[in-house]
DNA sequence: CTGGTGACCATTA
DNA sequence: TTAATGGCCACCA
């Protein structure tokens, strides 16, 4: 029997995916999305932490889209708020930029280079 | 049911 | 590099 998960369920599992985010390195919608299990649904994720509940200590603020930029809007100071915080993790911005190769999370290849 | 929207993503030009 | 297009799926009127 085929039981569809309901998304409320995927809304905890998306929380908890974003809270497992190591710190100093960010993720992305879609990757969250695969590991909770919800491949090709990075709008499912970008909902649920749009729909997060007050007082939930969540590092939302790890999550960016795949191009490594903040998806937020910057009227209203939401830009600059993420940025904030992601400075704060010491994770540099190029210009508006994150360098995924270098803060990415989960890592796919370790590979050092200068 | 349909249609529109969205803290997205990959591809193409 | 940016912009446009199609796809994905949950939510709302």
């Amino acid at each position: 029997m085929k039981r569809r998960k309901p998304p409320a369920d995927s809304y905890e599992r998306i929380w908890k995916a974003v809270r497992r985010i190591p710190k100093r390195r960010v993720a992305t919608y879609g990757g969250i999305a695969s590991l909770c299990g919800l491949s090709g649904q990075a709008r499912l994720v970008g909902y649920a932490l749009h729909n997060l509940p007050h007082g939930f200590s969540v590092p939302w603020h790890r999550v960016i889209n795949s191009q490594g930029r903040i998806s937020l809007p910057k009227l209203g100071g939401h830009y600059e708020r993420q940025r904030k915080l992601l400075e704060k993790e010491s994770v540099k911005f190029n210009g508006e930029r994150i360098d995924l190769e270098r803060y990415g999370w989960p890592e796919k290849h370790s590979k050092k280079k200068s």
